[in-house]
DNA sequence: TTTTATCTACCTATCAATAGATAGATAAAT
DNA sequence: ATTTATCTATCTATTGATAGGTAGATAAAA
């Protein structure tokens, strides 16, 4: 059985290695790091993430499901396109706004070819995942922005440009351009 | 006296830190892994360039006025500010096409936060230096997508995720969605 | 012309620090 | 009694970095 605080610091360990990760990459996380961080000792780690691949997967995956949790569904017949993909502007403005860091695809997405294939699996599934979620935001919209692939590129741009340029507004107004050219 | 030869070895050096650089990001080279592709030893790699920020800081710098030379100038009488962003997004897909890597300024933009602020600074500036060059080629120009920071976030985007899905569609066809809906 | 000095570009050898990983002990919880 | 979650202790490999040496080129001084 999986107690109250085994959950606790199963969430510490995520969250910091998250952190890590999304400051400066994959190779930016140490089981050392991680252990101090927590308040337990390296080994202990590796107790619940045998390997490196097996905790930066488990990082990916949490992301996604909270990522999407946070999104809610795309299919809501109150809201128009245009609405939905405000949404998802919101949830990576957020992101970056609350955190202070960019989001953890964009990171791992960048490194991609450098990344155990475990974890790039997990990015992948992710990616896939944000897509369909935003073709489905998407029907029956048109117009010069209506597409998934080209928004979701144009949003995790922008988000590099803004961490690399330490400006938030980058993507503020990469979310306001790209909303702007939806039609419904 | 630079020679002949002790460019080439130069040249070498910063190929290949490159190279992995833009395969996994700044913490995916080491000087053993440059010093054993070019046929030296690590030390002689420092002797180049004592530390790796130095090292990190040169190949960005590198890669910065290369980039520049291949794009010339954007202000171009015969040329249309769609024909120069299409040169860019050529560019784009050339260098993704050609070194089957995503553009350096990528991934070090995505782990900004991690790396070393010399290297940082060099990004930093290569990243304005793209926006310059995009601005001055889009003067005069209209529309959904008339905008430098909002058409590199894109295209960088984009490379991105042609990269993460191996797809190298997802680049052509964001350039494809830019340059439609630039007008002049 | 020969000697002396300096510089370049490499070498060998080595360092301390850190990486990921494992074995075995322990104590608490089930 | 067994499982869970941690510890201590340790391993090997790799990291960036440095010290000290050397062959060859260049250049100035004797």
């Amino acid at each position: 059985m999986i107690t109250k605080q085994t959950n606790d610091r199963l969430s510490s360990i995520l969250d910091v290695a998250e952190s890590h990760i999304r400051r400066g990459g994959f190779n930016a996380v140490s089981f050392r790091d991680i252990a101090t961080a927590v308040g337990i000792k390296s080994s202990s780690v590796h107790y619940h993430f045998p390997h490196k691949h097996d905790l930066g997967k488990a990082v990916v995956e949490r992301y996604a499901i909270n990522f999407v949790e946070v999104l809610g569904s795309p299919i809501n017949s109150l809201e128009t396109p245009t609405m939905r993909i405000e949404r998802l502007g919101a949830a990576y403005s957020g992101s970056l706004a609350q955190d202070g860091a960019i989001c953890l695809a964009c990171v791992l997405g960048a490194e991609s070819a450098g990344l155990p294939e475990e974890v790039n699996g997990a990015v992948i599934a992710f990616f896939k995942q944000l897509l369909q979620w935003t073709e489905e935001a998407l029907t029956g919209a048109q117009g010069p922005a209506a597409d998934a692939s080209y928004i979701i590129s144009a949003m995790q741009g922008a988000m590099v440009l803004s961490i690399a340029l330490n400006d938030p507004r980058k993507l503020e107004e990469a979310v306001t351009r790209l909303v702007r050219f939806i039609e419904v």
